[in-house]
DNA sequence: ACAAAAGTGTTAAGAATACACCCATGT
DNA sequence: ACATGGGTGTATTCTTAACACTTTTGT
C-alpha cells in the first residue's frame, strides 16, 4: 500500500466564538479566491506535513485575522470533516477546532481576508458547509458550558453574576432564572466572592466574583 | 502555499467494542512491522487520496480482521490524534473511530494480524499510545450510553432487562440498583415489551422487550 | 427441596422550579 | 423622583436513592 501511496490534502478550520454586547459572536473572514470567492468563511488553510493541527491552527489564524493564540482562553477538537469540497481539485480532510475568547479586537484592515467578527444571528449565507460547522461547533459549546467551567473562556476573571448569566444565557439560547441561577452557581463552587463592587451605570453596584480556575474542570452538576 | 505544500500522512484507527461474556471487550491486532512489532494494536491503516476516512476504516477492518461493516451496528468519529509516531519516519494524523457491534465472532488465522477481541481489564501493553486512546473511547461510550439509546449497539433486537442491565453495567463500570434500574428504563421508552419469554437456565424466564430504535436517539434523562 | 435469576413498591431525601419585592446607585 | 439593574427566600413538585421479599423455573 505504502508504495502507491499518495495522501489527501490536510486543512484546519476554527470557530471562535466571542460575546460582543452579550451576543454570541464567531471569527469570519471574506475568501479571496475561488471557490465562494467574496463569500465569508471559517479562517483555516493548508496542514503541512511536520506541523500538528493545532500548530497550523494558531499560525493561519494570526496570519490570517491577526488574532494571536495567547487570546485564545480554550481551544479544543471539534471534528473532523471529510467530505468538505474546501478545493474543487480534490479530496480534502479538515479537522475543525473551537475557541472562545473575549475583549478581542479584530481590525479587517489588517489583511486581505477582512477578519471580523459577527453575531450568530445574523449571518449570511457562508461558504462551502461552514454554517453547518458552526452550528455543530454551537451545539458543542452549549452542552460543554452545562457540564463544565468553560464559560470562563468567554469572560474576564472577575465577572458580576449577571454577567456571567447574560453568557450562558447568549450560549445556551434561552433565558435562566436570577434567583435559581444565582443558587446553582454558588453551589458549583466555580466562583470566589471578592469584597470589590462594580458601578457601571445607574444602578445598585454588584458584586463582584473570581472565577477559581482558569482551565476546563468537569462538575457533576448541570445548568440548564 | 500550495506550490510547496506537502501533507501528513493519513492514517485511521478503529475502537470496536463488543460485550463478550458481560464483559467489554476491544478488537486488537497483533503488529507485523516495526514499530512495536509484535505488539497488540487497534486496527488502522493509512488513508489514501480519493477515500473517505469511513470508507477507508472499514475496508481496512475487513482485510485486517475480517469485520464487515453491516456487523456495525454503530460507529462514530471519536477524535483525531495527531502527535502519534505511527510512522518512525514521518509525521502521521489518525482519524480515530469508535464502533459498537455484537456477536461477532473473529478468527485469528484469517490474517497474518491474528485479529481478536480482548477484554478491556486484561490487555497488555498496547503499541503507540493505543491504551490512552482506549480509555478516550470508553470514556465517550459512557457519556454517550448515559444520554442516548447507544447501548442497542452491543446488543441483539430483543433483550430481557436483566441483559440490559448487566450491558450498561459493563460500560459504566459499576452496579445498578434492579429496580430503579427497571423503573427508569422503562420510563424513557427505549424499549417495548413483547409477550414472548426468554428461559435460559434453571430460574424463572425473563419478558423479552425490543428496542423501538435501531438508531441513534439522543434522550434528555440520564442513566448513571 | 433448593438454587438461580425474575419480578415488584414504598419511603425519605434532595433537587429543581416557580415566583415578587426591596436595595443602591446615577441622572 | 425615577429608572436601572442588584440582590434575596420559600413553598411545591419532581427526581433520585435506598432497600427485601415473592415468583417461576430446572435439576
Amino acid at each position: 500500500m505504502e508504495y502507491s501511496y499518495e495522501a489527501p490534502v490536510l486543512t484546519v478550520d476554527a470557530v471562535i466564538f466571542q460575546l460582543i454586547d452579550h451576543q454570541l459572536n464567531v471569527l469570519l473572514i471574506k475568501r479571496s479566491r475561488e471557490p465562494f470567492k467574496g463569500d465569508l468563511a471559517l479562517p483555516g488553510g493548508y496542514n503541512p506535513k511536520g506541523e500538528t493541527t493545532l500548530s497550523a491552527l494558531e499560525r493561519i489564524l494570526l496570519s490570517k485575522t491577526g488574532l494571536n493564540k495567547n487570546k485564545l482562553k480554550l481551544i479544543e477538537q471539534l471534528y473532523t470533516f471529510d467530505t468538505i469540497a474546501r478545493d474543487p481539485r480534490g479530496h480534502a480532510v479538515s479537522v475543525v477546532y473551537m475557541g472562545l475568547c473575549r475583549n478581542v479586537k479584530i481590525t479587517p484592515s489588517i489583511t486581505k481576508e477582512q477578519p471580523r467578527f459577527m453575531p450568530l444571528s445574523k449571518l449570511p449565507n457562508l461558504a462551502f458547509d461552514h454554517q453547518a460547522i458552526i452550528d455543530y461547533a454551537l451545539e458543542r459549546l452549549a452542552s460543554k458550558v452545562s457540564y463544565t467551567n468553560a464559560i470562563f473562556g468567554l469572560l474576564p476573571k472577575e465577572v458580576t453574576l449577571t454577567q456571567l448569566q447574560r453568557a450562558y444565557e447568549a450560549v445556551l439560547g434561552h433565558k435562566l432564572d436570577k434567583r435559581n441561577f444565582r443558587k446553582r452557581i454558588l453551589a458549583l463552587d466555580l466562583l470566589k466572592p471578592t469584597t470589590k463592587y462594580s458601578t457601571d451605570g445607574a444602578h445598585r453596584p454588584a458584586l463582584i466574583y473570581l472565577f477559581r480556575k482558569q482551565s476546563l474542570e468537569t462538575s457533576n452538576k448541570l445548568i440548564d
